[in-house]
DNA sequence: ATTGTACATACGAAAAATCATATATATACT
DNA sequence: AGTATATATATGATTTTTCGTATGTACAAT
């Protein structure tokens, strides 16, 4: 995970409000980050294989649901700066998060430990 | 200072090289850089010139020289970020610093303030 | 005044990233 | 088996970014 690739990562809008959101929610499916976004599914889809191909996200497939969470190994440092990016921009997600409560139905996700 | 702007800046090997030295170094002038990264000097002017219209960096002419260092104002959530790129990142600036060990005769500072 | 050094900007070309759309796969349900 | 939902990928077009090179400006020194 080097510093470069990671911040070309977090370069593109679509693809910061989902790394954010999904760490703000802990687990995030593809359905819900559409809604979230307004935008179409392949494109969420395509922006979340870059930041799976980078090791900032991880996913897991649960019925016909997939799911993404941040990679558990992404260094501490990259944590850090998504932890301060969200707590120095409080209103970034805002409309996002708005959207995501609006939306109905949303899947239910079983428990990932034991 | 939005994030998704801030990121943009960061997202370029150039600039997040710059960015990070000026960090370290307190203040760099464009020669410096140009001899820290071993790129044409157009290059490394062109990129400063978009670090210091997002206001990431601030300039100071002295003599011939123009002195480049963080922007005063820079959010404390930006600085944190650049902060913890550099503690998580210890080697990606080491050929950069040992090029600027090795350059002769570098400008002198005068001092900031009084 | 002119010459040299440091730096900035302009401009067209090249490269990279993004997009819309179509299509493929995988699971669930009947 | 067939249909529906959720997600992934492929493809060509479009947009954005970066680059090399040429040129312009500011200051210093002679």
């Amino acid at each position: 995970m080097d510093a470069l690739a990671f911040f070309k990562c977090l370069a593109d809008d679509t693809r910061l409000r989902c790394l954010l959101l999904i760490q703000r929610e802990q687990e995030l499916c593809v359905c819900e980050l559409t809604q979230a976004l307004q935008e179409v599914q392949p494109k969420i889809s395509r922006h979340l294989a870059q930041l799976r191909q980078c090791k900032l996200v991880e996913d897991r497939r649960q019925g016909q649901w997939v799911f993404y969470r941040v990679h558990p190994e992404l260094p501490d440092w990259a944590r850090e700066v998504l932890h301060d990016t969200l707590a120095g921009n409080p209103d970034f997600l805002a409309p996002n998060l708005a959207l995501l409560q609006q939306m109905g139905e949303r899947p239910e996700r079983a428990q990932v430990c034991c």
